[in-house]
DNA sequence: TAAATTCATATTGTATACAAGATTTATTTT
DNA sequence: AAAATAAATCTTGTATACAATATGAATTTA
């Protein structure tokens, strides 16, 4: 059995997608060839293959004679993020809730179990990526070629946004954390019965949990300084 | 200047989707890379990047060790393209309301005066790419990065249910294709007043039409027998 | 010294050869 | 003759060598 390189581009397939999603590798990282064949000892020809795949997903970018960079990602961006993802989400959890089989609503539950443990384990990163297959599994549930495309490529920069806006040390943002636990329990409910409408509005709710922890981010609750006292000195 | 190869590159990709959105290559059929190659004069490793990116943007699909096949379209999917389409077109039309450029509007009106030329010869292929193309620009107009990937492959099946579920000698269908390009017309106008709630709303009237089509194509028009008249013999 | 040009180096793109896997044909066995 | 096995063939996957392009350093020119 020699599928020994096929693991290892399977291997660099994840890693890639792994450091991009967790912002090891950062948005308008070069992605240098050679040091990538050494790294995980294949040849340019299946690296090569890797990278052009992932540009398909959205994780990168290629561009002719200049090599491959982890997607940019702007303020411009995060507008557009927010005004596509209720919508995709709120349609996929709907057809989540009308298609999921009994199979896909174990393995929803157990990463779910695997997100909350993650809750309390300081790893942010971890977090995000359970977070990010609970989400997968929920796109796998609803099922159409059409819509997933997008909510693949909306997954890849939510978690990549989740990285960006947290706070581990902000009280703020760990009930904003146990709150969006608390709502995939709730989706999980609605997907199990089948109750669509719900699952649609919690969709909704789940975006906008998530542009509240970056509004804490920009603006951090208040350092209770009274009004009168904004000088340094005296 | 040596870049040839990079031109039958090019040449091959754009080739490639042409027949697949036309149906000259139909659904689930199998693409010969050595066959490729010959054909377009290059070697395998750019052909397989070029397979590579077709399959990240919905066009074929790549199985292990089995090649490349164009991508299937069955009946679910029919259903699956009409429950996404006028949510992801009406959001696309809301946003190139919003923001297109003077110069995308004029671009958009020339492929629309291409689009008309095309309704009153017989190629129907042709038809189809020019509607494409039209369709192609409201999205670089909305210019959303996470509504594109979506929108992009519901564009290839709309170009291929339209080659599919279209009768030229039907009078009918005839009928429906000139009234979707007065919705063209409507939908031009709407992105240049920035109307965004006209524009939107013209998004799901052009999928009801489609769908009219597909309708016409599966309920043909009655045959104006009378009853009685049921047997072919005596 | 600053700008421009040339040369050297590094990176990306392509072709070809070979290896691994799948498929078909031929042979053997029952 | 039918099923099972083995061999040959064809297809896909990977590695390497070379070509083309981009980048950066050194030199020249003003």
């Amino acid at each position: 059995m020699k599928d020994a390189a096929k693991q290892r581009k399977t291997k660099l397939y994840d890693h890639l997608k792994r450091a991009i999603m967790t912002l090891e590798l950062r948005p308008g990282a070069d992605l240098d060839e050679t040091q990538l064949c050494d790294a995980f000892e294949l040849s340019r020809t299946p690296l090569r293959e890797v990278l052009r795949q992932l540009s398909g997903e959205g994780y990168i970018e290629l561009r002719e004679n200049r090599g491959a960079w982890v997607s940019e990602m702007s303020y411009t961006t995060l507008r557009d993020f927010f005004l596509a993802a209720p919508m995709i989400y709120g349609a996929i959890l709907r057809l989540a809730a009308t298609n999921a089989t009994p199979a896909q609503v174990i393995a929803l539950k157990e990463v779910q179990e695997e997100f909350k443990t993650s809750l309390t384990n300081a790893d942010a990163a971890a977090r995000a990526l359970n977070n990010n297959r609970f989400h997968e599994i929920t796109g796998e549930m609803a099922n159409n070629v059409y819509l997933l495309p997008s909510f693949r490529r909306l997954l890849i920069d939510h978690a990549r946004i989740g990285m960006t806006f947290y706070r581990p040390n902000n009280t703020d943002m760990k009930e904003n954390l146990s709150e969006a636990s608390n709502q995939h329990d709730a989706i999980i409910e609605a997907i199990e019965a089948g109750d669509e409408n719900a699952a649609a509005q919690l969709a909704i709710d789940h975006w906008n949990l998530s542009r509240d922890q970056i509004e804490m981010f920009v603006t951090p609750s208040s350092l209770e300084i009274p009004l009168g006292s904004v000088s340094m000195k005296t």
